[in-house]
DNA sequence: AAGGTTGCTTACCATATGGTAAGTTTTGCG
DNA sequence: CGCAAAACTTACCATATGGTAAGCAACCTT
């Protein structure tokens, strides 16, 4: 019995970095499989279908995120103060896990019909999403100033922390390994002034507020 | 002899939706033909691979991040205010591109041996790429911070860019229509204010300047 | 030990994909 | 007109994909 948890594990391990590097379409199931030493059946016995095999590996990503974003916000702080603990966190997090911060941006990106993301059940993600935009709304900036705008700037934040590193292969590729290691470390040392950045910035010199 | 010309735009401006909401592997060569209603076959006649027709793709975009980069670069001013409106003027086209911030986020992080990207001759968007970077490196934060510094920089500020355009559908189906589109509005209306915040910024209070 | 459940395999299959080869229509032009 | 080049089609093809069906071996329970 522990064998099969064992095996669902593995393969799930193997699927998240596939799914990370070529997305959902660019996964096949038999390579997965290989990989870990078993066929192709092996794997469709336990995950029923693709579909399934990547909302594992998503409930995983959400399962990670959301105990990140928890544990940001146990101790009894200002909002501005767990946003940037958890920012911190994510982009540590990033650095040992280096398949989260691609499937995460491919979630977004899909399409509503595309994989998993479409059924009658909850999106994949959703239960992170929420609290995330969450928080933001009890920040002194965007408190009062609607769901919207504080779902801009938990995408934009996300944005700007994910991108780095799920380009790494690809960043590596263009400008050799040594300056984008080097950019990682800055990108790390720097998280909790970038949160304190956008979180704390005022807007008033130029296009507006945003109250549109 | 303009038709064959005309076929080709129209390939690709299909190509480039297909490419934008499916990625490259979920992109069928069948589907993009049939939707302007003419065989593969005429599309590989065009294009002699698929990677080629994604090339011609990422050759466009690229073109238009480049135009974009240099009009915002053509008055003489600070590196700052450069800065500042091209990413205004990136907002504006992403809006009008619903097409391109996808692509451009499917590109980075697409590993290298991928797709189009991982021939002998220069990858794709570094045309723009190289330029938007150095145009961080003039600004006087990350002036003499060194390249990787800037690199951040500016991967962060476009991942901030690009991620709520590019989730645009995604977001709808999560959170309904109307928030999303007001979301896209506060993200156009700030996004000078992001440029400043992120510029100005001056890591003094955290975990330090990234000199690591 | 009997027997069923579980973990996995071998054997298949329908379908779709990117791509080639060769033929046919259309177009431009001297 | 004549004819060649270009634009496109019909006909294929090898391969890979996700998925089904059925069988086999180990293990747990009674």
């Amino acid at each position: 019995m522990s064998s099969a948890k064992q095996t669902q594990n593995d393969l799930i391990d193997i699927a998240r970095r596939h799914f990370a590097e070529r997305g959902y379409q660019g996964t096949s199931l038999a390579q997965v499989s290989v990989e870990l030493g078993v066929t192709k059946q092996a794997l469709l016995h336990h995950f029923k279908s693709k579909d399934l095999l990547y909302r594992a590996v998503l409930d995983q990503l959400t399962q990670e995120l959301v105990q990140l974003l928890f544990a940001a916000m146990e101790e009894a702080e200002e909002a501005e103060r767990q946003l940037e603990r958890f920012f911190v966190a994510l982009s540590a997090h990033f650095q040992a896990h280096r398949s989260a911060p691609a499937l995460l941006i491919g979630v977004l990106i899909d399409a509503p019909g595309q994989a998993a993301v479409g059924g009658t059940d909850r999106p994949p993600l959703q239960d992170f999403l929420e609290p995330l935009v969450a928080l933001f709304q009890a920040t002194a900036r965007w408190q009062g100033a609607g769901f919207s705008a504080a779902l801009t700037a938990a995408i934009e934040v996300l944005g700007a922390t994910c991108l780095l590193p799920a380009a790494r292969g690809n960043l590596t590729h263009r400008f050799g390994c040594e300056p984008v290691e080097q950019a990682e470390r800055v990108a790390l040392a720097q998280a909790s002034d970038l949160v304190r950045a956008v979180v704390h910035a005022q807007g008033l010199g130029g296009a507006g507020q945003g109250n549109l």
